[in-house]
DNA sequence: TTGAAAGCGGTACCAA
DNA sequence: TTGGTACCGCTTTCAA
C-alpha cells in the first residue's frame, strides 16, 4: 500500500558501495571519507531516504525515547512542567511519550508497564495520589531503567527526585500570614498521603507551633482542591470564623476567595489569603494573590537535562537522589493592607 | 549490562516448540490450539517475557504511536485538549507522541520531521501562528501518513480538520455586547494570519455592520493575546474611550479587565467585556467573564476517535474533511448589569 | 495445528 | 577506509 521506503541498501546499490559504509555515513562516522561521505549524503537525500528509527532500535537496544507520566494533564502547573520537558527532549533529539494516571494508582501501573513495553530509555514520574512508588516500578529497577520522580514524590523510600521544599514553603507562608496580623489561620489542602501535601500542612502546623498557637484540628480542611472545594470550605470557614486561610493551589483559593466576598467579607480586611504555585489565576484575581512562586516550567527543564545526563553517563542520579528546587513566597495584596488596591 | 531479555525463542525452546507457535499464541491467534495457548502464556508470565515492540513494528510496518504538534504547551486550553487526546489514545493502547513548535513555523516542520522518521501512524496538529499548514506536510501525504488539524487549522486548503466556528461565535459574542448597550465595541485579538483569529475578528466585523455600526481600524487591537498585551490594550482604550471589548481569549481579556479596574472603570458599569475558551480563570475573576464556551477535552477527544477511527478503516477523514465543533456563549457578570455582584 | 525459514532495516565486528 | 555478514526479535508464508 506505501511506496517502497528507500533503505541504505538502496543507496548502496546504486551508488555500487556497501551497507556499512552507507550506514557509517549517514551517521557522520569519522572513519569514512569525506568524498564518499558528501557523495552518500547526496544520494540519501535525493532518493528520499528516512531512518527507520525501529531497525536502529531492535539493533542497539535503545529507543531515544523517554516518558512521563503524570496525575493529570490538565492544570496550568503540569502544562508549564511538561512544556520544559518537551523542550530540553526535544533539542536532545529525543521523543517524549506521555501518559496520565487520572490520580488512580491502578492506571498508574497500567501506564508504567505500556512504557516498560515500548522500552523507554528512562521514565519522569509525578505520583498519583495514593501511589505509593514502588508498586510497578520494581521492573524498572531490575532493567536499571532509571526514573526520576518529580513534585510528588514516594517518601518510603530514598530514590532519585526533584522537589521543592514544600515544608518550608507552607512554613514561610503560614508565618506570613501570622505575621500580617491573622490570629485563626485555616488550612485548605489535599490529600494527606500525597507528599506536597502533607508537607505544606506540617510547615502550617510548625508555623502554628512557633508563633506559640495551638493547632486546632478543625482548622485544617481537607478536599480533593477542586474550584468547588473551595467554595464548600469557604462556607465552612464563614461558619467557623477565622481571618487568614493557607490554600495548597491557587485555583481553589481563588474560588475560595470569590466565595468569601460573595459572602461579603473583604480580602484583605476581614480575611487574608495565601495559594501556592503562581498560576496564571494567582496573578488576576482580586485581589492578587500571594503565592509561593513554583517555576513549573523550570522544573521540567530541569528534571529532563537530569534524566538526559544520567542516561549519557554525565553523572549518576542516585549519587545525589534528592534535588531540592527553589520556590518563592510572592507577597499580594490578598494578604497585605499595605499594597492593597484602592 | 541489562540482563538478558525473554523473547520468544527462549520460550520456544523451554517448552519444546517453535517460536511460530509462541508467536501466535501470545497474539491471540485462534489458530493454536487453546492447550498450547494456555501453557505458552503462562510460560511467558512465569519467564517474564515482555514483547518487542520494535521487532514488531519493524516486521509489521506500523507503530501504534500516534504523533501531536501544538504550538504552545503550557496554555491551560491545550492542557485540556492534550488531556483529552492522552484519554483516548491510552484506552485504545496507542502511545501519543508530543512536541511544540513554540509558534515557530521552522520549528514545526523539524518537529514534523521527527514525527516522520518515527513513523507516527497518524498525526495531529494546531499550526504554529505564520504556518501555511502545507511546508513540510508533503512527505506525510506521499506515504498516505493521516494528519488531522484541529484549532488552528489551514486555510488555503481544504483537509481534515476539526474546529468551532469561529466567526459565529465572534459574531455571538460582538451581537451581546452590542445588545447589553454597548456603543464602542473594541477587539483584541492575535494574528490574523491564524484562522481562528481572523474568522473571529471576521464575526465581530459583522456584528458591527448588522447592528448599522461602521468598523473603525483603531477599535481594532492585534496582540500576541498575553497577560501584558492586556494592560497595553487596557491603556489605549483608555485612551481612545471604548464601552464594550471582545478580547479573543480569556487570559489576555482578565488582564485587561484589571487594568480597567485599576484606573478606575467600573466592569461592567462603564464597560462591559468579553473574552474566548471558558478557562478557569473567566470564572474566578471580578467580575466573572462573559466568554465563549470552547471546550478543549471534548475536542481532544474528538480529534483522536476520528484519528484512530480512520486508521481502523472504520471511516475515511477525507470523506467529511471539516468537521465543527458546538461553542456557546456563557454570558457572566462582565457584560451584564442584571447578573452583576454587588 | 504446528514448524521452518525468510525477511523487516539497521549496526558493528572482523577482515581486507 | 571499506566490505561482508551475523544478528537484534518478531511476523507470516509455505509446507508438513
Amino acid at each position: 500500500m506505501h511506496k517502497k521506503e528507500i533503505t541504505i541498501y538502496d543507496i548502496a546499490e546504486k551508488l555500487d558501495i556497501s551497507p556499512s559504509t552507507v550506514s557509517r555515513a549517514l551517521n557522520e562516522n569519522s572513519l569514512v571519507n569525506k568524498k564518499t561521505q558528501k557523495k552518500i549524503l547526496a544520494a540519501a537525500t535525493l532518493m528520499g531516504y528516512r531512518s527507520n528509527t525501529f531497525a536502529a532500535n531492535l539493533r542497539m537496544q535503545r529507543t531515544n525515547t523517554i516518558g512521563i507520566i503524570v496525575p493529570r494533564l490538565n492544570s496550568y502547573f503540569m502544562a508549564e512542567v511538561i512544556s520544559g520537558v518537551e523542550n530540553v527532549t526535544n533539542e536532545a533529539g529525543y521523543n517524549l511519550i506521555i501518559s496520565q494516571s487520572m490520580e488512580n494508582p491502578e492506571k498508574e501501573i497500567k501506564n508504567l508497564k505500556t512504557m516498560f513495553n515500548n522500552r523507554v530509555d528512562g521514565l519522569l514520574v509525578s505520583l498519583a495520589s495514593g501511589s505509593d512508588g514502588i508498586s510497578g516500578f520494581g521492573v524498572f529497577e531490575e532493567k536499571k531503567i532509571p526514573v526520576l520522580f518529580f513534585d510528588r514524590v514516594p517518601t518510603t523510600v530514598i530514590v532519585p527526585s526533584v522537589t521543592i521544599d514544600n515544608e518550608t514553603a507552607g512554613f514561610q507562608m503560614t508565618t506570613h500570614l501570622l505575621n500580617m496580623g491573622a490570629k485563626k489561620v485555616f488550612h485548605i489542602t489535599g490529600d494527606q498521603s500525597v507528599n506536597v501535601y502533607r508537607d505544606r500542612t506540617k510547615g502550617y502546623k510548625k508555623a502554628l507551633l512557633a508563633a506559640g498557637l495551638s493547632f486546632n484540628e478543625n482548622q485544617l480542611i481537607i478536599t480533593d482542591l477542586s474550584e468547588e472545594a473551595g467554595i464548600e470550605a469557604a462556607n465552612l470557614i464563614m461558619k467557623n470564623g477565622g481571618d487568614g486561610i493557607f490554600v495548597a493551589n491557587d485555583g481553589c483559593a481563588a474560588s475560595c476567595i470569590n466565595e468569601l466576598k460573595r459572602q461579603g467579607k473583604n480580602i484583605p480586611k476581614d480575611i487574608i489569603v495565601g495559594g501556592f504555585n503562581n498560576d496564571m489565576i494567582s496573578r488576576n484575581i482580586d485581589p492578587p494573590l500571594t503565592t509561593i512562586d513554583y517555576p513549573g516550567f523550570e522544573m521540567g527543564r530541569v528534571i529532563a537535562s537530569k534524566l538526559l545526563d544520567h542516561l549519557g553517563g554525565k553523572f549518576d542520579m542516585h549519587s545525589t537522589p534528592l534535588i531540592t528546587m527553589k520556590s518563592d513566597l510572592l507577597v499580594r495584596s490578598s494578604s497585605s493592607f499595605i499594597n492593597r488596591n484602592p
